[in-house]
RNA sequence: GCCGGGGUGGUGUAGCCUGGUAGCACCAGGGACUGUGGAUCCCUUAGCUCGAGUUCAAAUCUCGGUCCCGGCCCCA
């Protein structure tokens, strides 16, 4: 036998598994659309250079690329947000703002898998693509949130942090934070030693390191804003006004869940306003579920493009609700037709037509067993009616009607099939 | 890319240290049993991750690959 296993990083999904994974799907998407989202779907491959564009060309070694027999340069997506940007900047940029859109699919990046992180994920997301203003950032923010809960995720936080005014307060520090990556990384991870000494080598500013390696709570958050901003330029104080009115209005609006993190850069890349993550802890190494934030596309399209958007990891929030919160089941009754013999084919073909017809589930006996064996299998199945049509039944045109969680059997007439139905 | 732990029928495992008949349970299919409940008994299918080395002999010891798991790096 030759390799015919899964490829590394992807995995197989059983009907238990998919029953769940479309029962927290569903649930998300209906909350995002509550919020006046909607729904596109966008290729799974697209021009190399769309992700280049958007990411820089080291993302390459991390992308699926390939060539086409037409010799194009195509790359599955590693994500979702420049597919969709893509979209609306081709067609629909003269739709009303602002312009709610939501996503969801299948995502491929070239990755060392580990828990929490394949080669082929799933992302659920939206983009709010218009004027970025407190309201709207507090919008996208409470819909992330409100998706979570809806599929009895607890224990998770939110940190929202502005990487437009950390770049603003080191531009008055003399630091440009572009050029500066691993004074990025060690923000990022929050070593306050390491951030206070670049900090120093450039100016001999007051303690700054200290404020911004902490975090804060939701009480606390526009105390700190305001003491970042003090004696500041006018761009920083630009960016910490809105940041202090987006907390306002998440004091009376989330949770404690919510902190101020003024440290989170996001890879510094392409958000340039208010950005936050969300992660759940429990989940290790791989427990950030959410990122998003403000942007601007502007460069990568030659025309003004704002947007606030997120990503939701799929996979990860699965995994964080294994367990507590299960799809509600196929428990909504199968009915389960055995036939007896070449007469009774016929006429269980056409009650089996009218069941399903009625709306229910209904699966047929193709294996020829007998009545016995047949019965273990309906209910190893979850059925919980069998239907047997036998020469008795067929003579009569009758048909016989076990309830299995009772154990009782009635014999009707088969034009009485639907009022039976009802009946129940 | 780096560090560590693993891989035995479809699933879960015993055997490995101390080399010598691959055992158990579940699941699946069939029979006892051709019209009625998950029972019972019997039968069947099916396995040592791959390659090299050591050895009379390798699931077992050694080395390498591969895949899985946990972590690092990275994370659009």
């Amino acid at each position: 036998m030759t390799e015919l296993n899964r490829p590394r990083g992807t995995r197989d999904f059983g009907p238990d598994q998919m029953a769940v994974r479309r029962y927290v799907e569903s649930e998300i998407r209906s909350v995002l659309q509550d919020f006046g989202y909607n729904e596109v779907q966008t290729p799974t491959f697209e021009h190399l250079d769309l992700f280049v564009a958007k990411s820089g060309p080291q993302v390459v070694d991390q992308i699926y690329a390939f060539k086409d027999k037409g010799d194009r340069d195509l790359a599955l997506r590693p994500e979702l947000t420049a597919p969709v940007m893509r979209f609306y900047q081709a067609e629909l940029r003269n739709e009303p703002k602002p312009l709610r859109i939501l996503y969801f699919g299948n995502c491929f990046r070239y990755e060392r898998p580990q828990k929490g992180r394949y080669r082929e994920f799933w992302q659920m997301g939206l983009e709010y693509i218009g004027k970025r203003t407190a309201l709207a950032y507090a919008e996208v923010i409470s819909a992330a949130i409100s998706a979570l809960r809806k599929v009895g995720l607890r224990g998770f936080s939110v940190r929202i942090g502005d990487v437009g005014l950390l770049r603003e307060v080191f531009r008055e520090l003399g630091i440009d934070l572009s050029k500066e990556r691993d004074l990025a990384i060690a923000l990022d991870k929050k070593e306050a030693g390491k951030v206070r000494q670049v900090i120093l080598q450039k100016s001999s500013s007051h303690d700054i390191a200290e404020i911004l390696t902490n975090t804060y709570s939701l009480s606390e958050a526009t105390d700190v804003i305001g003491d970042l901003l003090k004696g500041a330029g006018e761009a920083v104080e630009e960016e910490g006004a809105l940041l202090m009115s987006l907390f306002d209005i998440l004091k009376s609006s989330a949770g404690e869940e919510v902190i101020f993190d003024p440290s989170i850069t996001r890879g510094l890349d392409y958000y340039d306003g208010i950005v936050f993550e969300i992660d759940v802890p429990s989940l290790g190494a791989e427990k950030q579920i959410c990122g998003g934030g403000g942007y601007s596309m502007t460069s990568m399209f030659n025309s003004e493009v704002n947007g606030i958007g997120f990503g939701l990891g799929f996979d990860r929030i699965i995994m964080a609700i294994d367990g507590p919160e299960r799809a509600g089941g196929d428990g909504v009754g199968i009915y389960y037709l055995i036939p007896m013999g070449e007469r009774a084919v016929r006429e269980s073909i056409s009650i089996m037509d009218r069941i399903r017809d009625s709306g229910r589930k209904c699966i047929l006996e193709t294996q020829g067993r007998n009545v016995k064996k047949a019965i273990g299998y309906g209910i190893n199945c979850g059925a919980d009616h069998v239907i047997i049509i036998g020469d008795a039944e067929m003579d009569e045109k009758k048909i016989s009607i076990k309830d299995l969680t009772n154990r009782e059997q009635v014999s009707i007439p088969s034009s009485d099939l639907e009022k039976y139905l009802e009946g129940i």
